[in-house]
RNA sequence: GGCUAGGUAGCUCAGCCGGUUAGAGCGCAUCACUCAUAAUGAUGAGGUCGGCGGUUCGAGCCCGCCCCUAGCUACCA
């Protein structure tokens, strides 16, 4: 392989006032896809990501709970942190925009930008809501359509006709606060002079960092001509004071995309602490020889490929390598729509349907170009089960009785090609190195973010797979037991197939990876993976479902579900996690020894109600722990698994014997959930 | 209104620089198979390539106009 590349790869910061929803996730499942292809091909990919927590409908959203705003984001941070989890978004890092970090790169950008006088001071006239004394921006404000007097229009654009007007040309304006009719005042604003940096923007498109039509829409712009950037905001406001001007904030979007760089700052900063430290500057300083790419969704190329490079260069940054731009996401061909029970969040989703699923989804849909996508349910069914349950999947579960049955679950060898003439034959030859050659293929379609067409060439070999097996008949063979060794040959052929096609589709697919890594004995599957066989004699694990089907049913709960849930985004009355705890240092969480352990006996604890008594492996050496987890969990699901415990916590004793330590679970009060490590993980490994 | 994209089989999408009878998967029909989670294989039906006009020996692809969808055109975030 070549030298390892180093990149830091970004997704745009979703707006910590709502949960994250299917739209959100086209671009984390897109950025993921392409991290993870990254890692596997043996570069060093950092992504990292954060909550916009910033702006005026976070600081009234929260005034809406009556909470403070920093209670308000901490509580949405961890809904969206949960949700990327679900749905497997590998981020190093997941800071937030309100943040010390944050706060210091902004603050060192606007005053490099100011001595550099890129920043000027005007006065200008906006409306003001007198009962709320505040500067209202125009989506606070309502009235009459200037053109066709729609009423109650927002203050930007008439949905009705579909004009667009400023604020003040609405009739009869009202706040949508408090209903009093907005006075004009004056206010001094600061401006970013985008023009300055006009030159070295045209000559960082010229070097081809952007697609084709964001390129178009750019020279729109230029031509339209780079106006003032206003990055001001009067108090009352949720962010971070401008050093130099009491009174006056940072706008929300002069601080989201360094949130960018903070994010990467804490990384480093927990980096160093573990002892692998990273340097802030090899990714950031000029001149840089690392890669730096923003995914983004195409409503936001302003922001990235004018401001935000510009703000960067101004302050003596380096520039990204590319900005790539994504379209959005459609639901059964519209707009998603509360009503129609298709604005669907992420935790409706994952409580439905696999969460894997909607990652193969768009990656079967997700092309280079600025393209909006359509999530059509019933062909997102059709495509799953067809795809990865009918032909993936099956491919395995077709030829695993065969090897486990007859062969001990030993592999027989492989040869291609003229490592052995007078074994291959010319089936076995052109699937399997077939299979082999497609690995270069495949990668450029990752690296270009073609996903749609990687995939179609990952289940065209599928297909070919699917042939070669009815082609070779195994269940004749087997019938025959001279053809004991052919029959060998053609399910080891297509086990191995099944292998290969699991290394091209493990970007996309990493749990459903990790579980045919278990199947098939082998440890995580990198890129290099596909130049290679496994050996002879290599033992493969028993064959377990490794897809389920979608069900019709499953995806209209999700839909009644979706309408369900649809009012109760803005009532403020949803009932949300418990507060955070307050802070502690790393020293006190680091007292604390949590390690993972095998349940290797669970039984009911006579005349107990809610216990359940556990013999827990350490690896060297067992506890007994009594658990209140009766209500949620029968002893027989529970023996052999693994979990977490709190190895030294004081030993207690109970009514019915010592309890020596506890184990993890989850719980809100109406459910039990215990932790499960990830595989790999053995008993006694320290958990930190 | 201006601009950027998209409109190809019932559904979801390919289609390189304009070049022969426009392709795939799903769905549908027929047949085969029974190893596999009713999963697989073979064959077949199915298209005025959004509409109209033009350029060209030749247009799904180039040009003009029109229709439809999404987005940008906001001091919304």
């Amino acid at each position: 392989m070549t030298q390892p590349r180093r990149i830091l790869v970004t997704s745009a910061l979703p707006y910590a006032n709502g949960p994250i929803h299917l739209g959100h996730l086209v671009e984390y499942i897109q950025t993921d896809i392409w991290v993870r292809f990254q890692r596997m091909r043996g570069h060093e990919c950092l992504y990292v990501c954060a909550d916009d927590a910033h702006g005026t409908p976070i600081m009234l959203k929260a005034r809406e709970h009556g909470i403070a705003p920093e209670v308000q984001i901490q509580r949405v941070w961890t809904e969206h942190t949960a949700d990327f989890a679900r749905f497997g978004i590998g981020f190093d890092h997941y800071h937030t925009t309100h943040s010390p970090e944050n706060r210091h790169f902004a603050e060192l950008i606007y005053t490099r930008l100011r001595d550099a006088g890129h920043i000027v001071r005007r006065s200008i006239r906006q409306a003001f809501d007198p009962v709320q004394q505040m500067f209202l921006p125009d989506r606070f404000i309502k009235g009459g359509c200037p053109r066709c007097g729609a009423a109650d229009q927002y203050g930007d654009s008439c949905e009705v006709c579909g004009a667009t007007y400023a604020p003040s040309d609405l009739r009869n304006p009202v706040s949508v606060l408090s209903g009093a009719a907005p006075e004009a005042r004056d206010s001094e604003h600061y401006f970013f002079r985008l023009a300055d940096f006009e030159p070295m923007l045209r000559e960082w498109i010229a070097a081809g960092a952007l697609q084709g039509a964001v390129r178009h829409k750019l020279d729109e712009w230029f031509e339209a001509g780079l106006a003032d950037w206003d990055i001001s905001r009067d108090a009352p406001y949720f962010g971070f004071e401008i050093p130099d001007a009491p009174g006056k904030f940072f706008y929300v979007w002069l601080d989201a995309p360094i949130g960018y760089m903070a994010s990467f700052q804490a990384l480093c900063e927990r980096r160093e602490n573990i002892g692998a430290p990273l340097a802030f500057d090899d990714f950031w300083a000029p001149g840089a020889d690392t890669e730096l790419y923003h995914f983004i969704g195409k409503d936001i190329a302003y922001f990235h490929t004018l401001f935000w490079p510009a703000m960067l260069h101004g302050a003596g940054f380096r520039l990204p390598t590319a900005v790539f731009a994504h379209g959005f996401l459609t639901v059964n061909g519209q707009k998603m729509s509360k009503s129609r029970g298709t604005f669907i969040r992420a935790e409706t989703f994952a409580r439905h349907v696999a969460p894997e699923y909607l990652r193969y989804y768009f990656a079967a849909k997700l092309g280079p170009e600025v393209e909006d996508i359509d999530l059509n349910l019933e062909d997102f069914a059709a495509r799953v089960n067809a795809d990865l349950v009918g032909k993936l999947a099956n491919i395995a579960s077709r030829c695993a009785g065969f090897i486990g049955k007859r062969f001990e679950g030993r592999l027989n060898k492989v040869l291609i090609g003229d490592e052995d003439p007078r074994r291959s034959d010319d089936h076995i030859d052109s699937l399997t190195s077939d299979l082999m050659r497609a690995a270069d293929d495949i990668a450029t379609c990752y690296e270009g973010r073609d996903y749609a067409r990687a995939v179609r060439r990952i289940m065209a070999l599928a297909d070919e797979v699917n042939a070669f097996i009815d082609q070779k008949k195994p269940w004749d063979l087997a019938k025959d037991p001279a053809q004991a060794g052919h029959l060998h040959l053609v399910a080891s052929v297509a086990l191995n197939a099944f292998r290969l096609l699991i290394v091209y589709l493990k970007p996309v697919l990493p749990v459903m990876a990790e579980a045919a890594e278990r199947f098939l004995g082998v440890a995580p599957l990198t890129w290099n993976d596909a130049a290679r066989l496994l050996p002879e004699g290599h033992v493969i694990g028993a064959y377990q479902h490794l897809a389920r089907r979608v069900e019709p049913e499953a995806l209209s709960k999700l839909i009644a579900d979706s309408k369900e849930a649809a009012p109760s985004i803005a009532a403020p009355e949803q009932p949300v996690t418990a507060p955070i705890a307050p802070t502690i240092g790393i020293d006190e969480f680091a007292k604390i020894d949590l390690r993972i352990a095998r349940i290797v006996a669970a039984e009911q604890v006579a005349g107990a109600d809610k216990l359940l008594r556990l013999q827990l492996d350490l690896g060297s050496e067992q506890r007994q722990v009594f658990a209140g987890i009766k209500s949620a969990y029968r002893p027989e699901e529970l023996t052999g698994r693994l979990t977490v415990m709190v190895a030294n916590l004081a030993p207690r004793q109970m009514k019915f014997g010592l309890s020596e330590g506890m184990v993890l679970a989850a719980g809100d009060g109406k459910g039990i959930f215990l932790l499960a490590p990830d595989a790999g993980a053995q008993p006694g490994m320290r958990v930190k």
